[in-house]
DNA sequence: TATGAATGAGCCTTCATTCAT
DNA sequence: AATGAATGAAGGCTCATTCAT
């Protein structure tokens, strides 16, 4: 109980400081703003991070774990690969298009990344627990169902968070060119062209049927 | 001489800060390394720029400029829509891939813009201009050889740039799971996908069509 | 047990406080420092010790008496005051030369004195007990052996012990410049110089006695 | 005489920074104290040295230079050595005892070298001008005048220096103790015990007579 | 057109100290 | 007797900006 209370300021302060960052941006925020918004003082914040950067690693983090946790509730439901890619899809771009402190936080964070290796390592594995999470969905239930990616398995996840997050880059900068019912109509698309459809029962040779079956 | 020499020593500073701002990103740059970079004073820097944002909107504006030059000329040959957009494609992921500094310039001012109004406005118009370019090019070409777009046209260069920006992020962030060649394949693949084959009236049943088709 | 665990602790915090101002200097001696020399915490000092100045002050002390008791046993032994002033120059210099933590801290904190009043009193009480000592063996000793100094025997100490401090700063300074066996040597020469012999009644016109009189 | 203000302003700061180390100590004197000292803002002390290590550089280095001056003119003018170590060490010692603001300095600094090599550099370089000074002086004329120093040549500034240093040191601490004329008495009756007399003219071999002669 | 000097606010960090437990 | 948490005042240093020249 007596070590809890650090644990708890420490979360105090992670909190604040996606706030912060999320407000005002790495380049334009100092630990005095940090120590402002969770209300300590400068000197607690730096007793709970010996330094900036290791109070910006955990953030960063800690932004990732929160998309992450998103990104996998919106997978565990759906049964057909097909459906629940769409429905996926619908529920990763709301995420971003909410643009939540999280997001913000990561895509800013991301931008340091250029110039910063050890920011690379938090945002790097949650790109690759992103993928390999939908990558296993894949693998179980499309070949069940007769339905065959054109494209590697492993890629399609890194292909449809690289259009999410492209396009959140696009709203962000011009959010009237871009219209949420566009984004989402235009994701189920793709999503839906990434896939063939192959029968399983009767004939497997038809190629009508494929398109038919795939252009839905 | 036909520059003045202010325009001239304009042009050194915007080139030296593209260079730093590639080097050590917009949040670890200041006027003094930008001054040392020209080889020049602050002061004169400050001569030229009365203040720093001023500078560094010239900048991103001369850095969007020079990329949307590369995706011009990248543009203008093809004939063949679906060709056009398969070389251009991979013409476009080579230059991001090469990660040069007026991408990286690019790259991390996007980030800026998240909190910063002004600097969205020459990244608006980038997309803009991407966008518009393509969509004539489309709707010039497509329709004459039997090519229907599935999504609307207006929104295809929109995709295609949301995935090159998502997958380049992703590439930063873990270069060793991204690979150029597979992220081609990809790309090539997703391109065709967005089309449909409509036979004109007389060529028809070659199969080429067929896969045409079943590519959609 | 004998010592009550408040005066433990309180020694290992002297001497850790001794280890870390040896190495690092009063200037550049944190109380977090000490701490971590000690293995206790910040606040534990705090217990022992009310402020930073009171524990200099107890270090100096405990340096002093440190420095003071190797002083004290180098003349104990000796009877002819001409020999005992020569090996005891010749264990003081060695003494010193070692630069041992006590050493380093007394030279450190002298500096102190010249802003600090307090840090005086310890380094007078030093200086005066070295002089008063040595007094009292030249008056008990010198005259029974027809050595008469040629300055006041109340200053031959404090002389002796600035010659010895002087070296050594300079041998700080300048190690190369300081050989060890040339500063004994011309101290035992300054020594022999300081006394005139006077021959007592009887023995006179021995050459040793001679040779005691070039030696003043 | 636009390159001039830099050099006026250096001279100040150096100047304002020999006064504040003098009255607060190094360990005490912050670049604030130093700022306000001199009329200049932090920022402006900054722009003419980079760093406190390197103000601290330049003022040690003045500070030597200043006592080094003090001690050349002291000798330049005595003929006879002995003489001329005589009123040297009477001057000598009364620089020291003025305690001007350099002697401190020099002092304090000195201290910090036992844990900043940088600052041995100006220190030695004093210590080394002090003694071959004296050195070559002592060369020329004792000979010539029939004196014969009884310990190195080379050696007899170094003792002398450090005896002045040290009973610095020890009037610093205990002021009471160490009276004025005491010490230059006791100063004048060493240095004349370092020579010994050698009558030119006739017999070189009475010992009684270069007895007589030293212990004048 | 460009420089060198100076400013002052602000930044990250350190530190002696306090206090509840 | 000792700890962990927190404070707040400096501390050294950086930086955009100003200005006389």
């Amino acid at each position: 109980m007596r070590y809890k209370k650090s644990e708890i300021s420490v979360g105090h302060i992670v909190e604040a400081t996606m706030r912060v960052l999320a407000r005002q941006g790495y380049a334009h925020t100092s630990l005095m703003d940090i120590a402002n918004e969770v209300g300590m003082s400068k000197g607690a914040v730096h007793y709970h991070f010996p330094t900036k950067e290791a109070l910006m690693g955990k953030v960063l983090e800690t932004a990732c774990d929160a998309v992450a946790e998103r990104t996998r509730k919106v997978w565990v439901e759906g049964q057909n690969p097909l459906d629940a890619m769409r429905s996926a899809l619908r529920e990763l771009w709301t995420v971003r298009a909410e643009l939540s402190n999280e997001t913000k936080v990561v895509a800013d964070l991301l931008a340091q990344s250029l110039h910063d290796d050890k920011m690379r390592v938090p945002l790097a594995s949650y790109y690759r627990f992103a993928s390999t999470q939908v990558e296993d969905h894949l693998r179980t239930n499309a070949a069940a169902l007769g339905l065959r990616p054109k494209i590697d398995p492993k890629f399609i996840p890194r292909i449809m968070h690289a259009l999410l997050d492209g396009m959140l880059m696009q709203k962000i900068v011009d959010p009237e060119s871009i219209k949420d019912e566009d984004v989402i109509q235009a994701l189920e698309t793709l999503a839906a062209s990434l896939f063939e459809f192959i029968p399983v029962a009767d004939a497997v040779t038809t190629p009508a049927a494929a398109d038919g079956g795939s252009a839905t």
